[in-house]
RNA sequence: GGGGGCGUAGUGUAGCGGUUAACAUGUCGGCCUGUCAAGCCGAAGAUCGCGGGUUCGAAUCCCGUCGCUCCCGCCA
């Protein structure tokens, strides 16, 4: 080893002992005479002392090293006096008084600040991530990254689970998003795909009699992206045999816990998870994935509203749809023009506009809606909202889903300016009862909310023969802080159930024969009841890093366009290798 | 595919129709033996993303384009 012990070790029951540190220069205090540098390793930083008077030559070394220079030093530590002591600093009573000095390599200046976290433009971040991931920041996050999921291979170790790779060449699956494709060299024409997870493999795994099995597991999704969303991220996929929905999302919620209080500095606001059905989270906060640090509940008041004589409020209730309302706390005091600016939001989310209505501090209204809510109207609107005085209510009229992706909207938007969401505190919930399938009008078909493997509710299987858009699923998605981070299901283990469900989606036997013949085939040789879950990794380890995009999780992300910026993904190649596997570029 | 935001020395910002484009920091040089965001003095460093237009005059206004980013669509 290059060097004895780390930047960030030495303390005062070191001093008198010669020791050799190495790293990199974070800064230098050139005093003409004595010259400190402060070398940082991953560990932490030592301040080095060059004394012309202990060693000309290490002093002339010291005096040539600049920013980012690596270094070894080796030296005798030494107390610091009490004035200069550092509490900054971990081996802050200590420095090193350097005898030797040699420069490992120099380095240019770099093209930004490595010593400090100071917003640089990502894009010059992405060029140069090595130097990017030199800061203290992505350090952290690296590190809780690794601590997350190392976290993740202990527990479920102890608790009998396996873990076993599966292919990353694997077989296209049109169903879900785009799959990223491979040409193959020895069967010209042909493709694998990256797995968008490993759903169908861990399935087999159930029917191979493994019982207990997960993967820290890369998964590869073409569609475009989202701060939340890479082309490539990773998924603790995770499957179990002989369970029920209730064993899945308990074990799950023993290890969320236990990553909340063991390996983050958060704060974890409630236990056990609150658990909502699917339909109860879109009537009370318009969407499947709320945010739970703060409450901003939606109110449906389509009954009052069908009472009063504005048009575009009865006109919704008599089309079937609603009208919701959220208060804003104390937003009372915006005027009429900040409360018409919102409407950009609403309309942005689909819905054709926004109606308003301040409290005043005499229990009447005002705004553009106010003329409708007087009197007892106004009395059973606050009633219903609980918009109390100073506070701002907001309507959306339209069909359900409009006026819950509306105010779902809406009601992020204050959290932020209200400053309600604290990244410190996280917030999990389950999501459970989805519809098993949605209706796809386009398609004239029904769509599997989840997978295609899922489950029905044992109590709803005899719906998909009568009524398939009421059956519930046995899926479960696990919700933090407005983000889906992980999603899972009980799956289909009878063959029957599993053609029922193709023929409701539209898959033909042949062609469900073709891309799943082999999950058919297997679940006819044994196939125990199972079910899983996979939580994302990139998701959790943001949100606990209080980040907010996963590419401040992942080393080597790609940027908007799936590029990576430093290494120049993806490229030109050579004709010889296009012609290798059969593949012609056609120019648009 | 659609909508919004941003683009000015190495970096972070200011300037938003009118002198030589400003400030901080970094870089380079000089001085400096107790600093830790060291200090003091000095210097260099910008075709204001690119192209076109309006104007007596454009970093500034308009159009186009490129790049980055956020959102909608998409994401079984």
């Amino acid at each position: 080893m290059l060097k004895t012990h780390t930047c960030g070790e030495l303390r005062k029951e070191h001093v008198g002992q010669t020791v050799t540190l190495a790293g990199w220069v974070n800064r230098r205090r050139d005093h003409g005479g004595l010259i400190f540098i402060d070398l940082r390793d991953r560990w932490g930083m030592t301040q080095i002392v060059a004394d012309p008077a202990q060693s000309g030559e290490a002093h002339k070394a010291a005096s040539e090293a600049r920013g980012e220079y690596v270094l070894q030093v080796t030296g005798v530590v030494r107390a610091r006096p009490e004035e200069m002591v550092n509490p900054d600093l971990g081996t802050g009573e200590i420095e090193l008084e350097a005898t030797v000095i040699k420069i490992l390599n120099p380095a240019k200046t770099p093209p930004f600040y490595i010593y400090s976290d100071e917003k640089v433009e990502e894009a010059l971040r992405m060029k140069y991530r090595y130097l990017d991931l030199r800061r203290r920041r992505m350090q952290r996050n690296l590190i809780l990254r690794h601590q997350v999921v190392k976290y993740i291979r202990d527990f479920l170790a102890e608790r009998g689970f396996v873990e076993i790779e599966t292919p990353v060449l694997f077989k296209t699956t049109p169903e879900g998003a785009r799959d990223y494709l491979v040409p193959s060299r020895v069967h010209p024409g042909k493709f694998y795909a990256l797995p968008q997870s490993p759903q169908q493999l861990k399935q087999l795994l159930m029917v191979a009699g493994y019982e207990r099995y997960f993967q820290i597991a890369r998964c590869f999704r073409d569609e475009d992206q989202r701060g939340d969303r890479q082309p490539e991220f990773t998924q603790l996929d995770l499957e179990m045999s002989f369970v029920e929905r209730a064993d899945v999302m308990s074990l799950i919620e023993t290890l969320m816990t236990g990553i909340v209080k063991d390996v983050s500095d958060c704060e974890l606001l409630y236990e056990p998870f609150p658990r909502l059905t699917y339909k109860e989270a879109m009537d009370r906060f318009g969407t499947d994935r709320p945010d739970l640090r703060y409450g901003l509940e939606l109110t449906d008041v389509s009954a009052i509203a069908a009472k009063t004589e504005f048009k575009v409020f009865t006109g919704a209730v008599e089309a079937g749809g609603a009208v919701k309302a959220l208060v804003a706390p104390g937003c009372g005091d915006y005027s009429r023009r900040q409360a018409e600016e919102l409407e950009v939001i609403v309309q942005e989310a689909g819905a054709k506009g926004l109606a308003w209505l301040a409290v005043n501090a005499d229990g009447t209204a005002r705004g553009g809606a106010a003329r409708f809510f007087e009197g007892e109207r106004l009395a059973e609107l606050l009633e219903a909202t609980g918009a109390q005085p100073g506070d701002l209510v907001l309507f959306v009229a339209d069909e359900y889903t409009m006026v819950s992706a509306a105010l779902d909207a809406l009601r992020r938007e204050f959290a932020r300016r209200l400053e309600l969401a604290d990244p410190k505190k996280i917030s999990f919930c389950w999501v459970i009862d989805f519809p098993l399938f949605f209706w796809n009008e386009e398609e004239q078909r029904w769509d599997p909310s989840h997978h295609l493997f899922t489950a029905p509710l044992p109590e709803d299987a005899h719906l998909l023969y009568t009524d398939p858009g009421a059956a519930r699923g046995a899926q479960y998605d696990l919700v933090c802080n407005g983000y889906e981070v992980a999603g899972g299901s009980i799956r289909i283990h009878d063959r029957a159930m599993q053609e029922r469900v193709f023929e409701l989606i539209g898959l033909d036997m042949a062609t469900a024969r073709e891309r799943f013949g082999h999950m058919l085939e297997a679940f006819e040789y044994g196939t125990p009841p199972h079910g899983g879950i996979a939580p994302g990794i990139d998701r959790i380890v943001m949100l606990l890093a209080g980040e907010p995009n996963i590419r401040e999780v992942i080393a080597f992300p790609k940027n908007q366009q799936a590029s990576d910026m430093m290494a120049d993904a993806p490229s030109v190649v050579e004709p010889i290798q296009l012609e290798e596997l059969h593949i012609r570029v056609v120019e648009d």
